[in-house]
Formats: structure tokens, C-alpha cells, sequence
DNA sequence: AATGTGACCGCGA
DNA sequence: TTCGCGGCCACAT
């Protein structure tokens, strides 16, 4: 078999995939979430670090995870409006401070 | 082997 | 409520 370390990268990334693709539109979920959903507590890093090498055309709904203030998160490539004009064309609203209200918009797969 | 980095999170001030 | 810091875990140098 293959090297641990890599294929566990590779079931991890399956696992985040998943959970996202399971996030229904108009719903958002935060990066520790989607880590703890898949199993992984602590990993919420790893669920960034998981998208960002994800590419354009995965069809994932990438969009749909946001940090844990309901706000999006900075990355390199500056899509920062890019995220948000996703989540606008499903119906979420931001406020002023650029964050959605998750105590609304927070989708709890398994969680009651 | 050691150090640095990151699309994060939680808590104390 | 906002800001700053440490903690966290795996990968890259």
C-alpha cells in the first residue's frame, strides 16, 4: 500500500469534501465544524488547507464555509467578494462588518 | 531534526 | 463587542 501520510491526506480531504457537498444552499458551515463533522477536532486548519489546493472546476460548494465569526476568512488570491457574492445569490445576508449570522444561517448536519 | 507557515479557534483583557 | 495571543496539527524548507 501507499505511504500513511499521504493517503491519510487524501481520506481527510475526502472526508472535508463530503461534508461540504453536503451543506445545502443558503446554509454555511464554519472550518472547525466541517473538522469535527469529519472526525477531526482540531483540524479546522486542515479544512482551509484542504481547500486552497482544491481546484475552480471541483464543483465543491467551497463557498459555504466561513470561519468561526461567520465572516470570510483572507486568503492569498484575494476572491474574498468572489465568496461573498456566491453566498448573496443563495440568500444570506451580510451586515455591515462584512460577517453573516450564523446563529441563523449555521447549517448543523448530524447536530441537533 | 528544527523552524516556519496557514482559506482556524477559543479565551482573556 | 473588538483585539491580541497561544494552542492546535500536518506539511514545507
Amino acid at each position: 500500500m501507499a505511504t500513511r501520510s499521504s493517503l491519510a491526506r487524501e481520506e481527510a480531504f475526502q472526508r472535508f469534501h463530503a461534508i461540504i457537498d453536503s451543506i445545502p444552499p443558503g446554509r454555511v458551515a464554519t472550518y472547525g465544524q466541517v473538522a469535527r463533522e469529519a472526525g477531526l477536532p482540531r483540524h479546522a486548519r486542515h479544512v482551509g488547507a484542504s481547500l486552497r489546493r482544491l481546484p475552480a472546476d471541483s464543483g465543491l460548494p467551497w463557498h459555504r464555509v466561513v470561519n468561526a465569526r461567520g465572516g470570510i476568512s483572507p486568503r492569498p488570491r484575494g476572491g474574498f467578494p468572489r465568496q461573498r457574492r456566491l453566498l448573496e445569490a443563495e440568500g444570506v445576508v451580510f451586515d455591515e462588518g462584512g460577517r453573516l449570522d450564523l446563529k441563523h444561517y449555521r447549517w448543523d448536519g448530524d447536530l441537533a
